[in-house]
RNA sequence: GAGACAGUAGCUCAGUAGGUAGAGCAACGGACUUUUAAUCCGUGGGUCCCGGGUUCGAAUCCCGGCUGUCUCACCA
């Protein structure tokens, strides 16, 4: 259609008000629907007529929601506009919208009040389209590779299946104190005992600790179980699924990251996989020491020389894991870090090779763990042992070390498949495809002080 | 829990020798039938985060508190 012509069809538009250009008997409206396209409202006397006009002038704010109906029009300028003969208001704005040209950017508003920013900051909605997308798309993968989506409480007598410190509830008419979960494992290793071979949850977990850009209280967990599986099965299976979704959500496999020189990070598979015992090793080397030459004593006074925590129960596991925690977050990856000591695993079975270690592996991508899993330990007595060994280290004050679950270890006495087992934190995947340093930034509403 | 930084109009921000609190947008009144950060003329708008202190006088200096951000700690 030429500038300046117009056609007589009638059509019917509906949005929000977002700038309003005053001309006298003509007055330009842009109208932005959930689609966060603009469509450009030539409001003239002639079409509208007296009284619909003087309305427009008298009671229009920016933010109102109005409904139009007219003619379409290209102006002079060459902008596609509804030329209305009709208008109706949908709903008042009794406050004022952040300003239009810088937007919303103090960061407490943001958060606490997101929909203005999601109003002010166009990008922020793609952020929160990409997460839906991810999490649609993961479930799809999933789903095609045959696994059935569960749910298991969120509400436990024995918060399980993690080290972490739980909140606490009541439940009133049960007179029952309640943890909220801490992760979702030991009720879906229930389901694999009673039959179910692929399982998988995406749902919230709660864990009553600090808050910071990689940590919010409650969030949100992919946990998959696949019966006749093991670790190994289980990375190639991480590779897929993570692919999968940065390559649907994102076009390519490839990123954009400022947190690395390159401003981007490539995520093509196979990744790199490392034992925790190499990885160590590597990481002391790079600081001119020997792992292998190393005694016990030398390796403790480098952990507390470097600032770390030295471990409640001294072993070569609860070193060799003190001293990778040191330097893990230098990890770009991605990367497949296997083989955790026991002593840290207790839910995770021995090596195949090696007693002291377990059949797990970590997923690390810019110095954040992702991904946790292993071949799932299904022999009773050693979980029972490994529960015992967490009691010990929770007297020695470990307030995080596991608790003993009797009903669990009931479960796996009646016996557990071989299961390969995985966890992934779909909050710190969301901020990979995002370009996010912030968990708060993918989060809608993360946990803020209530203003009083 | 510790440290650093920040908080001024609805929004974005200025504002030091310590001396009556400012701009743009938004709002309100007016002009304008081709604007699109419209333009032009005019008006109103403040618990300068809160509470103390120093001072003749505090947005500004000092102390305490609140909230947020970052870092660390805790934490996968």
């Amino acid at each position: 259609m030429p500038a300046g012509e117009g056609t007589d069809d009638m059509i019917a538009v509906a949005g929000r008000v977002f700038s309003k250009r005053d001309s006298g008997k003509l007055t330009f409206l842009d109208l932005v629907d959930g689609s966060a396209a603009k469509i450009q409202l030539f409001c003239e006397l002639r079409s509208l007529g007296e009284e619909a006009f003087a309305r427009l002038k008298e009671w229009l704010d920016i933010g109102d929601f109005i409904g139009a109906c007219g003619t379409v029009r290209r102006t002079k300028r060459g902008e596609l506009s509804i030329c209305p003969h009709k208008w109706v208001m949908l709903a008042k704005a009794l406050r004022p919208l952040p300003e239009k040209w810088h937007g919303l950017s103090d960061v407490e508003t943001r958060y606490r009040q997101r929909y203005l920013d999601l109003i002010a900051n166009p990008h922020v909605k793609e952020t929160f389209v990409k997460r839906s997308r991810a999490i649609a798309a993961m479930r799809s993968f999933l789903n095609s590779e045959g696994f059935l989506e569960v749910e298991t409480p969120m509400l436990h007598a024995i918060p399980g299946g993690a080290a972490a410190r739980p909140f606490k509830t009541h439940h009133n008419a049960l007179d029952l104190d309640l943890h909220l979960r801490i992760s979702p494992e030991l009720y879906l290793k229930r389901l694999i005992v009673g039959g179910f071979e692929r399982i998988y949850e995406i749902n919230r977990s709660f864990r009553n600790e600090g808050i910071s850009t990689r940590h919010n209280p409650e969030f949100t967990m992919l946990e998959v179980y696949q019966a006749y599986a093991d670790y190994q099965l289980m990375m190639d299976f991480t590779e897929r699924l993570i692919s999968h979704v940065v390559q649907t959500v994102c076009g390519l496999v490839v990123v954009p990251c400022s947190q690395i020189a390159s401003g981007e990070l490539d995520l093509t598979p196979p990744w790199p996989r490392r034992t925790m015992a190499e990885q160590v090793a590597r990481f002391l080397a790079e600081r001119g020491l020997d792992y292998h030459q190393m005694s016990e004593v030398e390796l403790v006074a480098h952990i507390r020389e470097a600032g770390g925590a030295v471990p409640v129960e001294i072993t070569p596991g609860t070193i060799l894991a003190a001293i990778f925690d040191l330097y893990d977050f230098t990890l770009i990856g991605p990367i497949f870090i296997t083989d955790f000591p026991v002593e840290i695993s207790p839910l995770a079975k021995r090596h195949h090779m090696d007693p002291g270690k377990t059949e797990r592996f970590e997923l690390f991508v810019l110095g954040r763990e992702l991904a946790n899993a292993f071949s799932e330990l299904n022999d009773p007595v050693d979980q029972r042992a490994r529960f015992e060994a967490q009691l010990r280290v929770r007297e020695l004050g470990d307030e995080e070390a596991h608790q003993l679950d009797e009903d669990f270890l009931c479960a796996l006495e009646h016996g557990m498949p071989p299961t390969g087992g995985l966890g992934i934190g779909i909050d710190r995947l969301v901020m990979l495809l995002n370009n996010a340093e912030s968990i708060r930034d993918v989060l809608f509403f993360p946990l803020l002080r209530p203003r009083s």
